[in-house]
Parts: structure tokens; sequence; C-alpha cells
DNA sequence: GTTAGCACTCCCTGGCATAGAGTGCCAGAC
DNA sequence: GTCTGGCACTCTATGCCAGGGAGTGCTAAC
């Protein structure tokens, strides 16, 4: 686990104990905690009192805060990352439960999307809050095999098989209408030369080698230059961010302000931002978490982000994670996170061999 | 247009005016309409001692309705739909408009799915409303081609296109390894035997009599059988019907009953509710309104749901709509269904061709 | 048939008092 | 020095009540 270094003073042992104490009565209820009830749950021996001055210091560095005067004090952002730092006690999860997520991860997908769907999906499910997942960066693709199939006059079915086991449909305009044996040539063409090879390696390898020869192209020649200028072309990436359960966030009370869900759900939506932020995860060690504005979305504000990246072999290859309140169930959340991430890694290290 | 029957008693021309003002009103401002403010609206010169009677009149009929007694007067379910069957004036888009949405509609798409993603999204986008469009019906789907691919041991690609531009990939088991060569085999012999057929017609035919043959198989039969099988199984649906916008619900204070909202996204979400309520238009023979719990779902209380069929060559493909609160502005949000439904089919229809 | 007038109902708002929860601080106990 | 009980204080939430506003239904007159 990996977190924004954040420097706090030490605090003594009691201290340290109330505030976990009232982070996770908070986590539990939603409610400002006063110092009769810390006391209580504290199981120290203390009075009221005594819990007041603990509180007033622990407000004082700016670990809790207060709605109003006469209420009890809650976790600030900082109180949150103290909490998660020093003081949380994960509850990992038992080989039962990690059995089920396996279960459900392993499932044979068609595509890495319909992975990333099941996996958000499962993620949403377990935790009760949203589940995202970013799609494997397309930097380092393989290309397997390409086919091509004439649809109409002037319209062509190109198949791309990438990676081990990415399949891709693109439907491209030509400027002459091509028999399929010549389609079929060219395809034979370009699997026997560039299957194997980075794509982004083919991509300028052909064009340019290709475009320079040619004039002294013969037919299949031409016929491969065509297709392969409209195949390899840089692919914009699309949608590579899988969000699921966005409906959960309705439950919570925190976040029942009606215009700030939609503004949420339109983040969720467009992507953009979140992909944004889920980048930076990419090259974290393990689950990294964002608390409120940690994130630098205002929007975010009280929510917080909790992402694992995955990867095969040493590869990272994406960040998953779930967004909620930012009172969720850390302890819970957190190792779930981790888990699904190194499902998901073992999952796909599975099917590329 | 088309309604579900209801029997109206005649009214004369002056109670309908003053219906139809207070209705479009309602659907203006969404308050409960006073006396006052109808007289002055209806433009006929009357007090609102006169307009108050008239009212009555038509809260006896089951027109309107009092949130409360000393509150304004609001549409009921048949007060919508006397409204749009007969006194409706429809603002039908003009050239230019839609000219707009046939550009959107026939850019090219790669498949079923992103066309009925892009049409959803564009139908919600026009309206401020949640889109909706149910895909073709996959009954009558002709192979087009199908090509098998190894990825590894025994995990075969297979490639099916479908109709004029439908590609689904899926990855089948086997139950040895096959090479390349088999696999290609296989495919040009299906192909060369079934291109063209209707695909649940090559399903019985072509398993029943191999099947039966399998005795006197040859290796190359052999392997036929195998893919085939897999291949042309009976496939799931799958998701086929498409919910964009849905944010767009939290605007309608009507609707701001977080719970009620969070109901409703689950019913976009499951979309089984959907599948069957859009299925019920499917015979229908232009636009089609349900309004408030006429559509027979709880949840849609509140909600009024237009719909239109579209289809290709006579044949009804599946039907797009919108969903949103009973106030919506319906002489534009029909004119706007009606004419995607008939752009999308045309769009299908060149596709086709 | 239409209208003015009037009594009536209901909602909404603001003011006010009260109860409850919680704090901060101080003085005294250990 | 640390802890605690006590106490005054603050702020919220609730209920109650009165007044204003919007709108209705009814009746009697035009």
């Amino acid at each position: 686990m990996e977190s924004t270094p954040t420097s706090h003073p030490p605090l003594n042992e009691r201290t340290q104990h109330l505030l976990r104490v009232l982070v996770e009565r908070y986590i539990r209820d939603g409610q400002p905690v006063g110092s009769r009830t810390l006391a209580r749950d504290a199981g120290l021996d203390l009075s009221p009192a005594t819990v007041r001055n603990v509180m007033a210091d622990l407000e004082d560095l700016g670990y809790l805060r207060s709605p109003h005067t006469s209420a009890g004090r809650m976790p600030t952002a900082r109180g949150y990352r103290l909490f998660i730092d020093a003081l949380l006690n994960l509850r990992p999860l038992d080989d039962r439960e990690v059995e089920v997520l396996r279960r459900r991860i392993d499932q044979p997908a068609q595509s890495s999307v319909d992975l990333a769907r099941s996996v958000s999906d499962l993620l949403s499910g377990v935790t009760h809050l949203v589940g995202v997942v970013m799609l494997p960066r397309r930097n380092a693709v393989t290309l397997r095999h390409v086919e091509f199939l004439p649809l109409s006059e002037n319209r062509v079915l190109v198949i791309l098989v990438l990676n081990a086991q990415e399949v891709q449909n693109r439907i491209i305009q030509v400027r002459r209408p091509y028999s399929a044996m010549e389609l079929q040539q060219a395809a034979n063409y370009l699997n026997a030369e560039f299957a194997g090879k980075d794509i982004q390696q083919v991509r300028e390898t052909l064009l340019k080698d290709l475009r320079d020869a040619r004039d002294s192209l013969d037919h299949l020649m031409e016929t491969v230059v065509e297709m392969a200028e409209q195949t390899f072309e840089a692919q914009p990436d699309g949608d590579d961010c899988v969000v699921a359960g966005q409906t959960h966030l309705m439950q919570y009370a925190d976040l029942s302000d009606l215009d700030k869900l939609r503004q949420l759900f339109d983040v969720f939506h467009q992507k953009r931002d979140l992909l944004h932020l889920f980048d930076q995860c990419v090259h974290a060690h393990g689950v990294q978490i964002f608390i409120g504005e940690e994130s630098g979305f205002d929007v975010l504000e009280g929510c917080s982000v909790v992402t694992a990246p995955y990867s095969v072999e040493g590869q990272v290859l994406g960040v998953l994670g779930v967004i909620g309140p930012t009172r969720m169930a850390y302890d819970r959340v957190i190792p779930v996170v981790d888990v699904t991430a190194r499902l998901l890694a073992a999952a796909l290290n599975a099917k590329s061999h």
C-alpha cells in the first residue's frame, strides 16, 4: 500500500487510539461523534471531559472538525489520511472470499473490454461502491493476425487479432473495389511479414518503406499499401475506462445533494477526467488512495478513490479501483481492490500463455 | 401516431382549449395551475370564476387533479392522454434540424450496437431525456462469412460476419489442437456451403446432417463438425437494449425523490423490464406513448415513454424511444422520436444494399 | 351562462420557546 | 501533571402558533 507522503507529528498511543475509534465510528454511521459516545466506544475508562481535551487537540492538529459548535466531530481529509496510513486494521479476505472473486474473474471473456466490464461490476457489487477498471494501455501491442473481407463495392471489413486474445473489427472505405482474392493475398503478405511484431513498429516500417517505393509497386503491393494504411492507422483509444455501479452512490446520505450527484455522474460518463486520475496510479506500487480533494478534482470532494495497478510480467497493464464516499469501509475496500488487481493480473497472465 | 384507445366524452371547444392551455402551462413550469393564471393564459376574456367552474368539471371527468385543496390543478394521466390524442399541436422539425439528425445517424458505425449507442445518445441529447434503442431482434440472421484462427493449444477464435455488417467474435475451446490449415479448410467448406443462408437453418441442417453421418466422416469433416457445433450454438441475445442520458432525469424536480430515482436507474441498468415494455411497441404503427402507470410499471409512475418502431423493407427491426417525466414537451419529443426512427430505418436500409 | 363576492381550506413562512447534544473551561481530586 | 465533575454556553432540531397568500367552492346577482 502506498500513500501520498504527509507529515504527521507524533501522537501518543491514547490519542491515536481515540482517533481510530472515532474514524471507525464515523465510517459506521456517518454522524459526527461526540465525546460521550467516543468515551464509551473507546473502552479506555476515560471520562467524556478527558476525551474532549484530546479531541480539541486533534482538531487543532487538523485531524478533526466540527460541522458546528454543538455537534460532535468528524475526520478531515488529513484525519482520514492518518487513519489509513497508520491506524487502519485491514480485514483481509479469507480464502473462501478470494475464491469467489477468482471464479468471477477467471470466467472466459471475449475481449478485454468485456473482462473489464465484468471486473468493474464485480468490484462495485462487492464493495457497494462505484467500480472502475482502466483498460490496458495499448502501447505495446503485438499483431497476431490480420484478415480482410470484402463487404460491398468499396467497404472492407478488417479483422485484427492482437496480443493473446484481443480481436478488433473495423470497416474501412477503400478507393476501388478489391476482390476477395486480392484481399486474401494482401492479408497473407501482411501476416507472413509482420505477425508477431509490435504494431507500432509495423505501422512505421510498413508505411514508410512501402510509401517510399510506391512507384515501383506491383499490383499486390498496391493492395497491401492501401489496406495497411487504414488498418494500422493510429487508433483513437476510445472507451478505455469502464465504470459500474454508479447508482450505489445514491445510497449515501453524504452525497444526497442532487446537483453534486449529477456532476459526479457526469464525470463517470465523460471518463476523460477519470482516466487522467487513474493514469496517475499506473506507477504506484500497490493500492493507492485519494481522499476527497487530494485527487485534485473539486467534484470528488467528499469522495475517496482507492486504486491498484495490475500488471503482467512486471509490465503495468492498467489500473482498477473504486470510488465512494470518504467514509467508506477502508478496512474491507482496500483488500478487495488489492486482491482484485492481483487476480486480474493472474488471469491475464494465464491467458497470455 | 397510435395510442391506447381511451373513451373520452365530447367536450366543448372552450373546455378543450382550457385543458390544452393548462397542460401546456403545467408542462412548462411544473407548478399546479390556478384559475387566475389559466384565465390570463387562455386569452379568452373569461373571469377566474368561470374558469374555476370549467376546471371543476374537468376534475370530475378525471382529467385534472389537485395536490391539495388550495393548490392549482395539474393533469392526470387521463388528462395527458386526451391532450396528446386530441389537443396537441406538434411542432415538426424543420429541414435543417432533420439534416443534423441525419448526419449523426448516417455516420459509419462498426456494429449495430455501436449504432444503437450513437442513436440513443442522440435521442437523449436532443430531448434532454433518457434515450433508449432496442436492437434488431435477431431472428433472421444471414451467415455471410466464417473464419477460424487458432489462438493457442485448444482455443480457437471464431469470427462470424452476419448480415450486412455485423461482426461477432467468440473464443471457443476445442477438444484437440487444430492446425491453421485444418481450420482454414473447415472454414472454406462452411463458407462455400452455407454463406448467404439463414443462420438458424445452418444450425439445423448442418448439425443434424453431419452428426448423423459422424461415423463415415473424413478428417476434414470431423473438424468442420467440431467447429460448427460451437460456432452455431444458439447464442444468448445479450445486451440488446441501449440506454443513454440517464442523468438527465436528475434535473426534473418532479423526480427529486432520491429513492424513486434510484429505482428508475436500476430499471435502466437491468434492462429486462425495459425490453419487455419496448417489445410491446414492436407492432405499433408509429409513435406510441405510455403515460405514467399506463406502461404497467409502478416504477414508471410519473414518467412517460415515447417509442417508435423502426423497420427496413416492411420488417420491424427494433424500437427506439425516450423516457422522461410525464410533463415532457410532447410537441417536440414526438416528432424527434418519429423522425429518428425513420432516419435510422433509412440508414439501415442504405447499408443493407 | 357568466361574474363578483365571500367564506373556507390548505400550504408556507417566520418567530419563538424548548429540549437535547455537545463543547470549553475551570477548579479540585488523585 | 493528569484526570474529572461541574457549569455555562452554543448550536440544532422540533413543535407550535400566527399571519399571509393562493386557490377553491358556493351563492346570489347580472
